[in-house]
RNA sequence: GGCCCCGUAGCUCAGUGGAUAGAGCGACUGCCUCCUAAGCAGUAGGUCGGGCGUUCAAGUCGCCCCGGGGUCGCCA
């Protein structure tokens, strides 16, 4: 996407020659991070990884290789311990790649991957029978921060959002309103056993009296069920699709259940799979037969004895659509982890269409777990106690909870510390990165006020300034962890570097005269740069960078 | 019982086989005559749950054990 001529693409590319030079095939190996000053600022531990294949000491490879590397941004290298390459780096380097990230602009760091293949991400995909709670809002940050990275790298990515509106849940939810709505007119009511007794259906059930009066009451209750479920659902629905609006999450396509089922999908789909020989009949139900592909460890029922298909038969015919039908390369849902039982199922069902599991992922997200005045919030989605996203969002902000909900990563649990989300200091690390940019925003209006727009950028300064070079140092490395990102689907990876890089911007700040210093070019630049990472680190994980604060 | 996740500083967690294990919060000490102190600098705090193994090298991989959570439906 932009060529092998950035500062650091040379300098990975000196590497991979004198890799090669060693009589070694690489076009992968990049330069690592040291973790201790004193160490330089790129090192590679290469050379003890070929021990074995060079059948050679690792620290006379690493020797080999020292004396193969050839850049013009290497001022010296160190061979030490058991065969550390650690490769100190001038000042022009460091020009140079505040230059390249300044050239570049926002597309700075976005590596192509994805070859403009076909991705769909589905996520959030909760069922239309309560407002969205905070773990919902997680996964609808995470699947969202997925889908932008994909996109920075190269993947044609579509966003979906798979609409359970139909089975027993929907039934649930319908015979719930209606009770509610009984209940409110003082009418007898039944409500049902595993109803859903969130306050939110009086709401609807209030809403629905106000529109059509008492009418339903004097009809028989399943004559009016068809409407409470529909209008449950779909103001439910209206509901959700305002929540993510507000947590600035968007869909391509919300895709119902229902258009499965109208058009035959999940016959046809039966269909197949009874024609590839994975599905057979036994005691009045149709099973999914799950010898011989992978994983999953007994066969399941897909159609029930009573001919209603399992939520599994829908699924599959929804994944044959997504891979089939539509023709996706790569398929990536998000679920709840309590789901994890069901991935081999659904990959076995995958491999049964004549498909490649392995084009299939799954990102499960744990629990989330609210934190107020240091005790947990306790929440029950079947008692209808739990705290909703929109309550969350009015009491953090769009910003703050999308950073918190992707600090960590989504396999594990989540402690959201609602106090420390809505503080306004520097141990709040929203604001704490938020700020850099703001600062960055300030110094640039401050300096363009003076009239100087002057793009030279003095290499001198990255000898001077131990803390210039540390911060353009993590600017350098910002396409590998892009690239990482993208790679392990793994958002966290880019709040908990804004973090450093912020952090390495404001000790530049404090430490260095910026805009009134005699290589004022060079700092401003540098912190330009800065800014614009910060930026797009943000930005691909949905939040803002304000410019002043 | 099978499978999955987790166990790292007082708390919450990073750490895709590499060097002397890191960050944030909390605690303590300094820093605004100066581009935003919503900031910076520093101090203290560890048998990486335990054991055995693989490896030149293990917090990371394998096996066993301990502790916490999840999941094992003709529910979704």
């Amino acid at each position: 996407m932009n060529g092998k001529n950035t500062a650091v693409e040379k300098l990975n590319q000196a590497l991979q020659d004198a890799i090669r030079a060693l009589g070694v095939e690489d076009n992968e190996t990049v330069f690592e991070m040291p973790r201790r000053e004193g160490w330089g600022d790129r090192a590679t531990t290469i050379a003890m990884k070929l021990a074995k294949t060079l059948k050679t000491k690792p620290i006379d490879i690493a020797q080999k290789l020292a004396a193969n590397l050839n850049s013009e941004y290497i001022d010296k290298i160190e061979t030490v311990g058991s065969g550390f390459v650690n490769v100190f780096l001038n000042g022009k380097f460091y020009a140079d790649v505040v230059e390249d990230a300044l050239k570049q602009g926002n597309t700075y760091g976005s590596v192509n991957l994805g070859n403009k293949k076909r991705v769909q991400v589905e996520f959030v995909s909760a069922n239309p029978t309560g407002p969205l709670h905070i773990g919902h809002g997680r996964g609808a940050a995470l699947g969202d921060s997925v889908a932008r990275i994909l996109e920075f790298t190269g993947w044609d990515v579509q966003r979906e959002y798979y609409v359970n509106d139909s089975g027993l849940q929907i039934e649930t939810l319908g015979k719930s309103t209606q009770a509610r709505y009984l209940e409110l007119l003082g009418k007898e009511s039944h409500f049902p056993e595993n109803g859903y007794k969130g306050e939110y259906l009086y709401d609807i059930a209030r809403e629905i009296i106000n529109l059509e009066g008492d009418k339903f009451a004097n009809v028989p209750e399943s004559e009016s069920l068809e409407y409470f479920k529909k209008y449950a659902a779909e103001t439910i629905m209206a509901g959700i699709k305002n929540d993510l609006e507000n947590f600035r999450v968007r869909f391509d396509k919300f895709f119902p259940e229902g258009y499965l089922h109208k058009n035959g999908l999940v016959k046809s789909a039966m269909e197949d799979l009874k024609a590839r020989g994975y599905a057979y009949e036994q005691d009045g139900a149709l099973w999914f037969k799950t010898e011989d592909t992978i994983g999953d460890d007994k066969d399941r029922v897909l159609i029930r004895a009573n001919g209603i298909p399992t939520y599994f038969a829908s699924d599959i015919a929804y994944h044959r659509d997504k891979f089939i039908t539509r023709g996706f390369e790569r398929v990536i849902d998000v679920w709840g982890a309590d789901h994890h039982g069901y991935i081999a199922r659904v990959k076995a069902a995958i491999k049964a269409m004549g498909k490649n599991p392995d084009d299939f992922d799954v990102l499960l997200i744990q629990l989330v777990n609210l934190i107020r005045d240091g005790t947990s919030v306790n929440m029950s989605t079947r008692a209808g106690e739990f705290v909703t996203l929109s309550e969350v969002l009015d009491e953090t902000g769009t910003d703050a909870a999308r950073f918190f909900l992707l600090m960590r990563k989504s396999d594990s649990k989540l402690d959201f510390d609602l106090d420390l989300a809505k503080k306004q200091g520097n141990d709040n690390p929203v604001f704490y990165v938020q700020y850099a940019h703001a600062r960055v925003c300030g110094l640039v209006r401050e300096y363009e006020k003076l009239g100087k727009s002057s793009k030279t950028i003095s290499p001198s300064l990255f000898n001077d300034s131990k803390e210039a070079r540390e911060l353009a140092n993590y600017i350098s490395f910002f396409p590998d962890e892009i690239k990482a990102a993208s790679q392990t689907l793994a958002p966290h990876l880019l709040t908990s570097y804004a973090m450093s890089l912020a952090g390495a911007f404001h000790s530049f700040y404090n430490s260095n005269r910026i805009i009134d210093a005699e290589d004022s070019q060079a700092r401003v630049n540098l912190a330009k740069a800065a800014g614009l990472v910060v930026r797009e680190c943000l930005d691909l994980i949905g939040v803002n960078a304000p410019e002043r604060m």
